[in-house]
RNA sequence: GGGCGUAUAGCUCAGUGGUAGAGCACUUCGUUGACAUCGAAGGGGUCGGGAGUUCAACUCUCUCUACGCCCA
């Protein structure tokens, strides 16, 4: 024996796992064979595997591994993302722990210890990947940040930048005060949370009223502070009550500030007053509003610094006692908010929000409300909307070729009910904001200097390197060289170092400066399907590779990456970036909420990797994947397919005991006896399902299909029914049912691999110990072929067999006989087939179904139990005292079955309208079951009759 | 407000224009040398409500209800 009496998937999963990675299996050489290509999304290089990871990386594999065992060139890209923010939160908060910060050191050194942290620490997750058993091409891991990458992201922005498609704008970004950096509109969650609504008057300038005789304008807020920056109150142009003052000003009470009512439809007259206070510097509706009004972006007034504390604004204005204050309170201490609203109360300028309760009023300073608020995703804070000046990309024009690519099927996305978000971001999508103010990451190869005329004003150069950003400088600036006096340009790292230098005695030196910002994170990781194949060099991999065939990611990265990708690629390869695109959806919590380390609910993949093996996990993601729906996380269909697993292992045992192994042959055995042709039918039309299941991405039909081939069919029945033959005297018979065994065994274990890599890898090589070896490993071994097709007849007779059997057995829990009883049958009505049929059948007949003779003589007079299959009634002889009642109850339960359905039958087809208007096989198929019932209820009814 | 999705057996989920399926759970029985991480047999659903199309609807259309997600 060398198959141990326990399956331990532990023991086996490691050692497989690195002779496969060892052996450099995960990517045979196979020049010649047609490419199949999969990039993975790179996890985060300060990650770890969650459940989510598990999902994604398990459906990669198993498509992977199919298109590897089909013989394809098979590659399967993988590496890690950079992460810009998270990695470089996760080394600050180390050095705050050593009570330090960025900025105790140069940027170099940051990046430098980055580096080292990423050396060290970083990648924890592609140990775990390994566990899960994917086969990537670690070979070639590649980085976001690596050399290759940064030539690619390089490229694509200068690229960009030349093509008009990435530009400078100074515009209202999303801005984390927490972290201090710019984010995109992705990166913004949207979360209602229980606020306040603030109403105050606004005096009206120069002695105006409205109509109405006040001589303020009531105005209603959620952000108070923002007052501070105020410049403009926008009225509704149809609203009467303020018709009269549009264009009178107003003096804003805090600041002084004096600015005009302008008219504006974003005004709504049923909101609150309908007038508005806006902030064009700190609200994305109130800028609109202020470029509306005349107002230029540059001219906006800022009141807040980076850290999201007051400043002085632009013209003075802003009372000392704000400057330095935070936004609103933060940590206990009270902010901005807090003093506008207390100067503004005392001022009596505050409209109290009253509220009966009880016949009792109260004064509140504020109406409660639901605000929907926006926060960063990483940092966790309210985002503040500030004026800076960032690079965006133009994704309107290059989302248009993306539309067009799903639109004419060039990419296919799967399933089809995706392609709808798709249309509808891509159609509405936003300037993509790609600068961020950050150390780690792709820094933005673009340099400032001053212009020529207006030394005030910066000019832009982008280049991909000093050596081509030079050529420019000297372009540009030689047209202030004066009377051939050259002017020394020198390139310097910061802004400060630059202007130092021009403020150097010698007037005719110019500094430019290099751009601090990095990039999103995203930029780079959009460029993976063709940065990582070598581009921007003409490499073979590139062009065999790309386009690649299929993506699969979660549907929460579409927008983040899939669609960027599909974005750049048409853009830089033009040609789409992959050819179909797979969403899944996510891992739900076995209650069904999300997962998140906040409420504790996070299921750890590597625990259940050790609890029920790699196997049983990845077979579980399998077949809980169906498409468009989340899967619940449920640990006892983990503990199933553990289970089946096992299953697997001890079928093997028994066939090792047997004297089955490996077998020689890719194409099914020459088999004569029909339980051999029958499991060899069953293999052809699983392969079939499993195949179609395969190409159509439906992950749980295909596991399904080798789950329920291996179980219910195999094990079940087929090492049941060669029990006989192989302990029985043909030996040619046994003979060929060894041959058989062990082929459908292979197809088993090759089917399965996908699903189940180590198990599968494992048996293999024991099931072939005895059996002359293996030539190569099972990662690498040949997909079934079994070139025979479907036995008809045999599938007929074993189908047969089953019936016969299962209805025995069925019968005898029904009469109270204990299972193991030998009986008798005796055939009625039946024909020589039948008569031969059971000849061949007769050992399993006696061994699987307890029946020790099948004759076709009458049975004698006396009790018995009466079963129907198809056109004969076997008759089985009871020895002793039977419960006739229970016979006969038995008899006329599966009678009025039978006759209902017939009833059922007869309707329709007594039905005019369906025999005219059904398809002439519905209607067949209804006159043969028909036919089926009637005569099953005639001999039913005969053998009840025989009770008497 | 716009869009998408889901509602099928106690639970988790498949499914097809022609008489409802799986796994788990449940009931009964079972120590015949592959397997109790197992085997045999079984119970259990008016397929969310309503209307329509059709010879025929769990399946197609509309509508309502509930829940979830995305966008604004």
């Amino acid at each position: 024996m060398t198959l141990d009496k326990n399956f331990d998937p532990a023991g086996i999963e490691t050692r497989w796992y690195e002779h496969w990675e060892k052996t450099g299996q995960f990517r045979p050489e196979r020049g010649d064979a047609e490419p199949y290509t999969i990039v993975n999304p790179p996890p985060n290089v300060t990650g770890s595997l969650h459940i989510g990871h598990a999902l994604d990386n398990t459906l990669q594999d198993i498509i992977i591994r199919h298109e590897r065992l089909k013989g394809k060139d098979a590659l399967w890209v993988v590496g890690m993302d950079h992460a810009g923010i998270a990695t470089q939160m996760v080394v600050e908060r180390q050095m705050a722990e050593r009570q330090q910060k960025r900025t105790d050191f140069t940027r170099e050194e940051f990046v430098e210890k980055v580096w080292e942290w990423k050396e060290e620490s970083g990648g924890a997750i592609t140990k775990q990947l390994r566990r899960l058993g994917c086969s990537m091409d670690w070979a070639n891991e590649r980085f976001t940040m690596d050399d290759g990458m940064n030539e690619a992201v390089l490229k694509v922005f200068v690229d960009l930048y030349n093509d008009g498609l990435i530009y400078r704008d100074k515009r209202l970004v999303n801005w984390d005060p927490k972290l201090k950096t710019a984010i995109s509109d992705l990166e913004v969650e949207t979360t209602d949370i229980r606020g306040s609504f603030w109403h105050f008057k606004y005096p009206l300038a120069d002695g105006v009223t409205l109509d109405s005789g006040e001589d303020y304008i009531a105005i209603a807020t959620t952000r108070p502070e923002t007052m501070l920056a105020d410049m403009a109150v926008a009225v509704h142009p149809s609203d009467e009550r303020y018709k009269s003052v549009i264009g009178k000003e107003i003096a804003q009470p805090i600041t002084g500030r004096r600015f005009r009512i302008v008219a504006d439809e974003h005004a709504d007259p049923e909101l609150g007053s309908g007038a508005v206070k806006i902030t064009p510097g700190h609200d994305f509706n109130d800028f609109e509003v202020g470029k509306r009004a005349g107002i230029a972006p540059a001219d906006m007034l800022n009141m807040l610094d980076g850290e999201a504390n007051v400043c002085q604004t632009a013209d003075g204005l802003v009372p000392k006692e704000f400057i330095g204050l935070h936004r609103f309170r933060l940590d206990g201490v009270d902010g901005a908010r807090e003093l506008v609203i207390k100067q503004l109360k005392d001022l009596g300028l505050l409209i109290p929000h009253v509220v009966e309760k009880d016949g009792e009023k109260t004064e509140l300073d504020a109406e409660p409300r639901t605000i929907a608020t926006p926060f960063g995703d990483r940092g966790g804070v309210v985002i503040e909307p500030w004026l800076t000046d960032q690079w965006y990309v133009d994704a309107e024009t290059l989302a248009q070729p993306a539309i067009k690519a799903v639109r004419d099927g060039d990419i296919e996305i799967v399933p089809k009910s995706w392609e709808k978000t798709w249309f509808n971001w891509m159609e509405n999508i936003q300037p993509w904001c790609v600068s961020r103010q950050l150390w780690w990451g792709h820094r933005i190869p673009a340099w400032f200097g001053p212009d020529i005329d207006n030394p005030e004003e910066t000019r832009i150069f982008v280049a991909e390197s000093i050596e081509e950003l030079t050529p420019q400088l000297l372009e540009y600036y030689s047209k202030a060289w004066k009377n051939g006096e050259a002017m020394a340009v020198e390139v310097f790292d910061t802004e400060a170092e630059a202007r130092t230098y021009m403020s150097e005695t010698d007037v005719r030196k110019l500094g430019v400066w290099r751009d601090p910002d990095v990039l999103d994170t995203w930029f780079s990781s959009a460029l993976w399907p063709f940065g990582t194949l070598g581009w921007p060099e003409e490499t073979d991999d590139l062009k065999r590779h790309y386009p690649n065939d299929l993506l699969i990611s979660g549907f929460d990265i579409l927008f983040f990456w899939d669609a960027r990708m599909a974005m750049q690629g048409i853009q830089f390869m033009k040609d789409v970036p992959w050819k179909r695109l797979y969403l899944h959806g996510l891992v739900r919590a076995p209650d069904g909420q999300k997962m998140s380390k906040s409420k504790g609910n996070v299921v750890d993949p590597l625990g259940l990797i050790d609890e029920y093996g790699a196997d049983a996990l990845r077979f579980f993601m399998a077949a809980m994947e169906s498409q468009g729906r989340d899967i619940k996380m449920d640990d006892k269909r983990v503990e199933g397919y553990r289970n089946f697993a096992t299953k697997l292992w001890n079928a093997a045992r028994f066939c090792e005991v047997n004297d089955i192994g490996a077998s020689q042959t890719l194409s099914a055995p020459e088999a004569r006896l029909p339980v051999n042709r029958w499991i060899i039918s069953e293999v052809v039309e699983t392969l079939a399902t499993l195949d179609k299941a395969l190409t159509d991405l439906r992950f749980d039909a295909a596991a399904n299909a080798i789950y329920h081939f291996t179980w219910d069919r195999f094990c079940d029945w087929y090492l049941e029914l060669i029990k006989p033959v192989l302990q029985g005297d043909d030996a040619t018979a046994a003979d060929e049912t060894r041959q058989v065994a062990g082929w459908v065994l292979d197809q088993i274990i090759v089917m399965l691999h996908p699903f189940m890599p180590f198990i599968t890898e494992e048996l293999w090589h024991k099931m072939a110990e005895e059996h002359g070896g293996r030539n190569y490993d099972l990662i690498v071994a040949k997909w079934p072929a079994p070139k025979v097709d479907v036995d008809a007849e045999a599938k007929a007779e074993v189908d047969w067999l089953i019936r016969l059997i299962s209805a025995t057995r069925t019968a005898k829990v029904e009469l109270n006989i204990p299972p193991g009883t030998k009986m008798a049958a005796h055939v009625r009505d039946g024909d020589d087939a039948l008569k031969d049929r059971i000849a061949r059948q007769m050992p399993a007949l006696d061994r699987v179904g307890r029946l020790e003779t099948v004759s076709f003589e009458p049975a004698p007079e006396g009790a018995s139990a009466q079963i129907v299959i198809d056109e004969a009634t076997y008759v089985l002889p009871l020895a002793g005292a039977i419960d006739i009642d229970a016979e006969k109850a038995r008899l006329t339960k599966a009678l009025e079955a039978s006759q209902k359905e017939a009833k059922s039958l007869n309707g329709r087809l007594g039905n005019p309208n369906f025999v005219e208007k059904a398809k002439p096989e519905a209607v067949e198929k209804a006159r043969a079951d028909l036919a089926d019932k009637e005569a099953e209820s005639e001999r039913l009814q005969a053998a009840l009759d025989r009770l008497g």
